[in-house]
DNA sequence: CTTGACCTTCCCATCATTGGAAGGACTAAA
DNA sequence: TTTAGTCCTTCCAATGATGGGAAGGTCAAG
């Protein structure tokens, strides 16, 4: 089948399937004769494994070490269990962010008539020089909100 | 002052000061005769509000709005108090993905017993042909984890 | 043989941010 | 005064995952 078809029957963009090609998540495929990529039902497969990890939130980097050790069958399943929970544990860090923006934007916003005067909390909150640099502090390793997997 | 101490005062890199004033968001500073940026206590005063803004995850084109809003004295507060709900309500949306994708990998892992042996539930459930195109479906403008403020 | 749907590669844009190179400016000490 | 070191300038590139689009080749149906 052809890429358009692999993409219809995996949930991957025919792009995203070049990119992850080009990038060595997946391998080469065979190409026709006129140069158009042939992809079998066990490659789909495997796009599938990798539409549903990048649904779970886990990097390219990570993908590539849970396919590969899904393709081992003398894996040690704690090495699975380890990227799984390793994960776990930046997503509910990224969580606890969001949810002290979240709540703090909340909370100003309850306090702010919402009417057309001038008046407002939150403006005022954001101009308050009393606060330091920190408060909540993104983390190094990653941002607010990210771009989009936008399928 | 220079844009160094300008930086160390706000908690806004120089090279993110330099950025926002390249795309507008600040407007261009006085220079010496040599060309070196020169700030007052309030341009750092706006930087301070611009990082707080920041911090609480908004977009530079939130922010954009949020510094015209507060230096506008005719305001209303209901302009605010929208771009503030509407935030909260992105936020909202990312919390609940985020949380979604962390369940479902925590019980994924309960389920793995995380020795040396090869068979691990969550390779099988990445696996696993049933599930179909959407299921958790990450929202179209943005993604799982982005790129970092990083201060 | 034409049309239209597909495929190819290549480049660009996103978003906010960092990194670095090349070169000029300033400051303190030798 | 020269020199070292730190700061500043601009410009270019990379990040991560993805989409958009152009220019051109291929294929199947009519």
């Amino acid at each position: 089948m052809n890429i358009g078809q692999a993409a219809q029957a995996s949930g991957v963009s025919a792009k995203m399937i070049r990119y992850y090609e080009s990038i060595g998540l997946i391998p080469k495929t065979v190409r026709t004769e006129a140069g158009y990529r042939v992809y079998s039902d066990h490659d789909v497969h495997t796009l599938r494994f990798i539409r549903r990890s990048r649904d779970l939130g886990f990097s390219v980097e990570q993908i590539a070490d849970l396919v590969s050790l899904w393709q081992d069958r003398e894996r040690a399943s704690k090495d699975v269990k380890a990227i799984a929970l390793e994960h776990v544990t930046v997503l509910e860090r990224k969580i606890r962010e969001l949810q002290e923006m979240a709540s703090t934007l909340k909370h100003l916003a309850t306090n702010c008539h919402g009417d057309t005067r001038p008046h407002c909390p939150i403006l005022e909150e954001l101009a308050n020089d009393e606060i330091g640099q920190g408060h909540v502090k993104p983390d190094a390793k990653f941002g607010v909100l990210g771009k989009a997997p936008a399928r």
